[in-house]
DNA sequence: TTAAATAATTGGAACGTTCCAAATAAATCC
DNA sequence: GGATTTATTTGGAACGTTCCAATTATTTAA
């Protein structure tokens, strides 16, 4: 819709801006009483409100939030969140509902990532400190230390962490029952009869990677099976790292029959290069993953995958937030997300035409 | 990794924060100095800005934006950048991207949506505004106006919208080329033998709806093919909306051959549905798409799509909206980000396997 | 050695708001 | 109608920084 008439640039002469001061005078009114209307307090009149209200309108005058925090005491209404990267599909749910629940609670959310690197991780919290933000929550990046976690609760400043925590640190968190997580979809795999079963995705240096193995590890021991380390592939999830796993692991042992996928992501690689491989999934080879992304139940076959929900990670930790917020002496939580095995058809339990 | 050990709360009594001030004191100097150092300027000796700065790490001090932001002149390196949704996946690359073009260039961005609301849009960009951010890439809700951004522009505020723009407004926008980029996938669609194609999804209030359908429409005519109005098939963009889109079109005229979808979301749903109906994509039904999503190229066929790099679309807002941030009264521009057809099999022009 | 130039440091005003205590206006009571 | 209460409005100090002009310390030039 390009339109062909000359373009109408509004002249941006003498940017003076129009404070507080200049709306009172404008008025015929105290800079206070404007003062008191913005942050509408009862004691001042319908009339004079009304009057103000126009004043504000006519000039054009924009609240200066930095003037006014300088002054306030309150804690600011903005917080920080900030997660392992805007386009992993798992962090953008999270994004999304972190948004709801934020604004839904009169708070103002202001997202970020880490990248997970620690050194940026490092200079956006500081720079969320510098703004006085009311807190955060935080996704942390590999080689977060508690030390460095320490200086940060210690200086008062309300944080929480979110998906992830940083092993021995005992500070607040909201992380999924990972281990359960796996661990039933694990089981889920046994009883339908697998008993070659490989563990693919997750880093080493992340506290899920070692919850979710645990679940895993816990249901082939129960159930007597042996776990070569060779069953066992982590790396970085994304969908060539799945194609990759699988791969891998199979060329170590072919007669492998199921896989646990770290997560969906991994899950799709894997998805994808079975059928390069000619190798029918839910038949040939069962998979079962964690997150439960969108696209799972419409992938080709639909995904068996551990779904824990975003919402209530979001809604937990803008909650536990906010009690630090309020309190910043209260005493450090931990809160669990529950999981739930979605069966769909990849584990092999639901016929489905290839 | 739930330690059982005793949790040792730190404990916060007096929280006075350490100001300036209280640096200048404890080092035993102005706190003018204490402010250059901050700066790091030249004009301070090596032997001071070593005290000092070791005063600021003894008093734990951290430095106050809003009170510095209050008294500088200097607009704040701090943007703002508003998609319309924090998990629609083109977004979320958008998003991915505009943080690492802006990091780059050492600004800090701060991300955001309006989720499809010019409710949510008004009071987020409302705040942003109050924060006296550096400026702000929009990329505008439904019913977004041409008066209202105007208000915005006429203050002084840079704002440079993306993706999309409101239409007859001449503001700043960097845009993806999508006229072109359908009008070459329908045309691949036609000199493939196709005639009978159909246009799912895309939002009638939306800018970039119109430009897709009239690529579309353009390539139709062009080749004298027709194009009953039942073929076009506007809705927002989803995975359920691409099935409801395949079903409802194949109902009206069950020959249709081939499908120009709004998004690969929508083309994604029209996957699943297609395997459902026992439809082969490929062979029975060509596909094509836009944006070019990472699953697109493992989906199952690949899909055959309209590629708009989200790291050009972010690198050339970036830049623009530094134009704007640095001389408020430059010419608004409109940047076209090029589009590219990557020939899949979703199209049937490359053999595969089902 | 002294004057001039340069380098380093400093106190105080300013930024635009909120808070407080005090002043004023309006309403109520006897 | 005056005294009391209550509702509304107000000026000025304060928040923590940066900027500026001025001061002091150091170096260079003659």
């Amino acid at each position: 819709m390009v339109s062909t008439t000359k373009w109408n640039v509004p002249t941006i002469s003498e940017r003076k801006r129009v404070t507080l001061h200049d709306v009172a005078e404008h008025v015929g009114v105290s800079k206070s009483t404007v003062s008191l209307v913005l942050q509408n307090s009862d004691s001042v009149s319908a009339a004079t409100r009304e009057k103000v209200l126009r004043g504000i309108d006519e000039t054009g005058y924009v609240y200066n939030r930095k003037a006014a925090a300088l002054r306030q005491t309150m804690p600011s209404d903005l917080i920080g969140i900030m997660v392992n990267g805007l386009n992993t599909p798992y962090s953008s749910e999270i994004l999304n509902y972190c948004e709801k629940e934020a604004l839904q609670r009169g708070i103002v959310p202001m997202f970020s990532s880490n990248a997970e690197q620690f050194s940026q991780q490092e200079k956006l919290v500081q720079i969320y400190m510098e703004y006085k933000v009311g807190g955060i929550i935080l996704c942390p990046a590999p080689y977060t230390t508690a030390s460095w976690l320490d200086k940060i609760w210690r200086s008062g400043f309300p944080l929480v962490q979110i998906m992830r925590e940083v092993p021995f640190s005992q500070f607040p968190a909201v992380v999924a029952d990972n281990r359960k997580g796996v661990y039933v979809a694990t089981q889920h795999l046994i009883q339908l009869g697998h008993q070659k079963i490989a563990f693919l995705g997750g880093r080493e240096d992340i506290s899920d990677y070692h919850e979710r193995l645990s679940g895993y590890k816990d249901a082939m021991n129960e159930a007597g099976l042996r776990v070569p380390s060779n069953y066992i592939f982590p790396i970085a999830q994304s969908r060539q790292a799945g194609r990759l796993a699988l791969k891998s692991v199979l060329e170590y042992d072919a007669s492998i029959s199921a896989v646990v996928c770290f997560s969906d992501l991994m899950a799709y690689g894997v998805l994808s290069i079975s059928r390069e491989l000619g190798i029918k999934v839910g038949s040939d080879l069962a998979v079962v993953a964690f997150d439960d992304l969108p696209d799972s139940s419409i992938t080709h076959p639909a995904l068996t995958t551990v779904q824990v929900e975003a919402s209530q990670f979001a809604a937990q930790a803008i909650d536990l937030l906010q009690v630090y917020m309020n309190k910043p002496q209260a005493k450090p939580e931990r809160l669990l997300v529950p999981t739930r095995l979605m069966v769909r058809e990849s584990c092999g339990a639901n016929a489905f035409n290839h």
